[in-house]
DNA sequence: GAAAGAGAGA
């Protein structure tokens, strides 16, 4: 290797006369861990170039520290390393730009691309290995503007022609959500492979393109290719983001007819995908069939269960992950305390905050909202704020979660203030803040307060109102018993009513008595969703409640004649950490007897002590 | 030397 360093000596005190051979030197530089012990030892490593010993002592010194993220105040202090070699060689260019990209991280990337610049001011000629290699640098700093230079290159110095280098810079291009450009260089490529066409397809897919990815799939197919594993995780990932179950089961068809291996990546694409579609039972059976699995493919498990709303299944698989010895994450967490929080599991929620302290996993971002959310659904708001509290940054969910937390449970001033500290320091609140916002108003009997909200949404804040943020207005004006006002409010309404909007009304007419205007709103209901039983419960206990008995009883009737049957009510309780699920008049519970003597007691012990504030009796439907 | 999977709030 003919290269030569030389290191700035101006403010050291070197003894010339340094002996490099001394073993314990090169053996000193060798156990140099940090850049912290090399700058330590600055006068040795000049000792060492002084007198010509072995450069390639310094250069895998060099190369063993920048493969690890390099300290960011040590930034400038490696980056002045590498400016002061002299006379460097592609080879050697390469091999450092290959281990400053290997740590995969952002200083060490704008170190590889800063040595770049460098060394095209030098006029150093790059090779077909170093194309690729810039071009990962700005596709891990996702730097656009630099990477239409490199390319600008490419073409005037003929590297277009290189496979390794079109895929690089289709990659660049997919990264940077310039799809247009992708499938031009993609287009313009002399030569393709397997590789390009993932690459596209991720291209296209990661911008959202997700059906012309899938389009290209079945393109690149006919043309002859077969796909392999990695190619089938990009497609089958994007179906499961579609949802579309029979192009799902398309792919698998694929994967097992073409013999690919199963591996943990293509298990848990495929189980993600069977989840995303609804189809728990398959997606089970792919899990229990993975040869090998990874806490991700817990992770997915878990959460696909939650976002089903199988909150117990779970649960369930979380006790069976910790049976297994598989240690849970910061995401299999989240997924956990979000089921808590369906749930009201708030003993499992405690245990996974305990989880969390002992594991001195830091309370923030993701995390952090979701325990807070789960304190807050779980009831116990004063955990919720406290944990609010402690976090060092807060977002718009851990803000929303709080506020929502606060409007159910009737602290509407306190929602509202949170949601105003939230505004003075500059958090932008969403359609989801507004929901918890109008809430508390309503909760609070806050009229006032919640039109000059509803209408600071846009106005102020952008953001179009959606259907439950009218279904709030409603509610708002149905509690204050405002019914007149909430039925012009409807009408006035700029998109159609549905079902639950109508449903407020509805309630409001029960608890106001108002036969007539409810047989209206009825009518609408019905025509929206005439199998719905709520509709035909609400018109019923209207009835009832101004003692229209024979009228509640023709409703009814109504209802068997049209074969619609109530759902029974269900509700969820947590003891000792397990949950018990109780619907209406089941009982399957072995103390079912002891509990509905208890429901009596408390039934009638709130009967007798609370008021409400209209008059009504409480709503039973 | 290039391409792969998971995350929350009504």
């Amino acid at each position: 290797m003919a290269c030569h360093i030389t290191l700035s000596v101006t403010s050291l005190n070197v003894s010339s006369n340094a002996n490099s051979q001394d073993p314990s030197v090169s053996h000193k530089l060798q156990t140099c861990n940090s850049t912290k012990e090399i700058k330590k030892n600055q006068s040795l490593i000049i000792k060492i170039s002084s007198v010509q010993h072995p450069r390639q002592l310094l250069y895998t010194k060099i190369i063993s520290l920048c493969s690890s993220p390099i300290p960011s105040k040590e930034f400038s202090y490696v980056h002045s390393l590498f400016s002061q070699i002299q006379d460097i060689d592609i080879n050697l260019f390469n091999s450092l730009m290959r281990c400053l990209l290997s740590s995969k991280c952002k200083e060490n990337a704008l170190l590889a691309l800063l040595m770049h610049v460098e060394m095209m001011c030098k006029g150093l000629v790059l090779d077909k290995y170093t194309y690729p290699l810039v071009l990962n640098a700005c596709v891990q700093l996702r730097e656009l503007r630099h990477g239409r230079l490199v390319h600008s290159h490419v073409i005037k110095t003929g590297f277009a022609l290189d496979l390794y280098v079109m895929n690089n810079l289709i990659r660049l291009y997919g990264v940077c959500g310039c799809v247009g450009s992708v499938r031009k260089v993609f287009d313009r490529s002399p030569e393709r492979d397997l590789v390009s066409w993932t690459t596209l397809i991720q291209g296209y897919v990661d911008n959202g393109y997700l059906k012309e990815g899938v389009e290209l799939f079945f393109e690149m197919i006919e043309d002859g290719l077969r796909a392999d594993e990695r190619m089938m995780v990009v497609v089958i990932s994007s179906c499961a983001k579609l949802e579309d179950l029979r192009l799902g089961q398309k792919l698998h068809k694929y994967v097992q007819s073409h013999k690919l291996n199963f591996d943990v990546f293509i298990g848990n694409a495929l189980m993600d995908m069977y989840l995303k579609c609804g189809e728990t039972d398959i997606a089970l059976n792919v899990f229990r069939e993975m040869p090998t699995r990874n806490v991700i493919s817990w992770n997915t498990l878990i959460s696909g269960l939650a976002q089903r709303r199988e909150f117990k299944q779970a649960l369930n698989a979380f006790n069976e992950m910790q049976d297994q010895g598989v240690k849970p994450d910061k995401n299999t967490l989240v997924g956990v305390l979000n089921s808590c929080s369906n749930l009201g599991a708030l003993e499992v929620g405690k245990w996974v905050h305990t989880y969390i302290d002992r594991n001195q996993i830091q309370v923030a971002g993701y995390v952090g909202n979701a325990l807070v959310d789960m304190y807050a659904k779980c009831g116990s708001m004063d955990d919720a704020l406290r944990v609010f509290g402690s976090m060092n940054s807060k977002d718009v969910y851990s803000y929303t979660s709080v506020i929502v937390g606060l409007a159910t449970h009737g602290k509407a001033r306190i929602a509202l203030n949170f949601f105003y500290k939230m505004l003075e320091i500059g958090i932008q609140p969403n359609g989801v803040t507004f929901v918890g916002v109008l809430t508390a108003c309503s909760h609070g009997g806050l009229i006032e307060e919640g039109h000059k909200l509803f209408a600071d949404m846009w106005r102020v804040h952008k953001l179009k109102p959606q259907i439950e943020h009218y279904g709030c207005m409603v509610d708002l004006l149905s509690r204050a018993g405002l019914t007149d006002e909430a039925v012009e409010f409807v009408k006035n309404m700029p998109i159609e009513p549905d079902a639950s909007i109508w449903g407020s009304v509805l309630a409001a007419c029960r608890i106001q008595g108002r036969v007539e205007l409810a047989e209206h709103v009825t009518e609408k209901l019905v025509n929206i969703e005439s199998e719905k039983d709520g509709t035909y419960i609400l018109m019923s206990n209207t009835y009832a409640s101004v003692s229209k008995w024979r009228d509640a009883l023709k409703v009814r009737r109504a209802m068997k004649r049209q074969k619609i049957k109530k759902v029974p009510g269900c509700s969820l309780i947590e003891l000792d950490g397990v949950v018990s699920e109780f619907k209406k008049g089941d009982k399957a519970h072995p103390r079912s007897k002891d509990i509905y003597a208890m429901v009596e007691q408390l039934t009638l012990h709130s009967i007798g002590t609370e008021t409400f504030s209209n008059g009504s009796e409480p709503l039973i439907v």
